[in-house]
DNA sequence: TAAATTTGTTAGGTTAATCTAACTTAATTA
DNA sequence: TAATTAAGTTAGATTAACCTAACAAATTTA
């Protein structure tokens, strides 16, 4: 049996190494996103490489085997479904479901998750904008361009927000934003990158940790 | 913070008092009931007093504060409304919810509960016919007839099982019963208890041990 | 009521998951 | 390349939740 923290930690090695489009992980990033001390994360690594769910060797980089990948992407899969099911079915608001559905992303029962997907019918998102793997399927790499990426004059629409933090998605919507809500770029400042953007007729400063925070097409 | 096993010891003292009918509860008794040795509850029963959410003196019954059965009750309403919902909307027979709910009942979330529970339309019982706790409401005891106590020749209705196992609520469906369901006492066997019941028109053999798990009216 | 049985507690030990402090290896920079 | 800094590991400690074995108190039975 495979415990919550264990969980945990294998999901946060198939999002770092997502994120940061490279194999593998270090031990003190691997540490810093997971709240706890290197040394603990080493010593969990040690744990996860006895099961055979990582590979590393001695001071180099850490990468899931295959049976990691597949509970790291179940895990992740059962986050967004539960997360899609608050949002559509019980009126949550989409800076509400990250944390809730950390926790219920940990409840063993496939027919439950199936039953989950069935009544939901079998979304492909997530109400963040983000995929949501198959029964047994991969957690498939895409390259996402950001809103930084568009340059002034262009029209582009948001997909998906990076940052699932409460404050980051209220303040998303306090500008006016939402999922395939258009943007268009005004301006940019050479200086800091500040951003003037058009959406639905309401024009808005954004910083460019905002702007790297917002993926669109 | 209260951490699940905390939650199942005082969810156990109320289930089981409830049960005897007696207020106190004794420490091989939850023991038992929860599956760990007589010394690891003691040990947990002394955490749990230091929480001021047990009450017992060395070698007496222990009994909950206000604040454990609060807990408790919330503990066992999150259980039902789970039941609930896996039954009705995800199509789980009745005899599948139980385990999953013993998962979904350490969610901590009173929002998502609430919200559940809007959803199912505020539903009074779950699929075992066990009455689901308002939010804020109590645990009402209820003085409920078993099959055990109808006598030969009369007509009751079953209303609610007593055990909630797999095993059980498999028979029961396969002798034809179900929540609501009539049912005639033909005839008892003074040896053994056995009865013959008859359910929609079919007679059917069952055992004391059977009967005393089915609640009536 | 004394003995036997049941019930409850204590002492001491294990494992998972965390920590701090000290150390080693790898990478960067001067 | 040598020194400095960053990254990763080890040692030793703590806490929650469990265990076994031994003991103490309460209850039942003879
Ligand atoms: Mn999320
Ligand atoms: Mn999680
Ligand atoms: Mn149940
Ligand atoms: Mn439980």
């Amino acid at each position: 049996m495979i415990s919550f923290t264990e969980e945990n930690y294998l999901k946060a090695l198939l999002r770092i190494s997502f994120d940061s489009g490279e194999t593998g992980v270090g031990t003190n990033e691997l540490a810093m996103n997971l709240g706890v001390k290197p040394a603990t994360a080493n010593d969990m690594l040690k744990r996860l490489r006895d099961k055979a769910l990582v590979d590393f060797e001695k001071y180099k980089k850490i990468t899931l085997t295959i049976a990691g990948k597949k509970i790291a992407t179940e895990v992740i899969r059962k986050h967004r479904l539960w997360e899609t099911f608050l949002y559509e079915k019980l009126e949550f608001s989409w800076d509400e479901v990250h944390d809730v559905a950390e926790q219920l992303e940990h409840i063993q029962s496939t027919k439950l998750i199936d039953k989950l997907e069935k009544f939901l019918d079998y979304p492909a998102f997530d109400p963040h904008g983000d995929p949501i793997p198959s029964k047994g399927g991969e957690l498939t790499k895409q390259f996402r361009k950001t809103l930084l990426d568009i340059p002034v004059g262009q029209l582009c629409k948001m997909v998906a927000v990076k940052d699932n933090s409460s404050a980051f998605l209220q303040y998303v919507v306090k500008v006016g934003l939402g999922i395939n809500n258009e943007i268009y770029v005004q301006s940019r400042q050479e200086y800091d990158a500040l951003m003037v953007i058009e959406v639905n007729g309401v024009a808005s400063s954004v910083s460019e940790k905002f702007a790297e925070n917002i993926y669109v097409v």
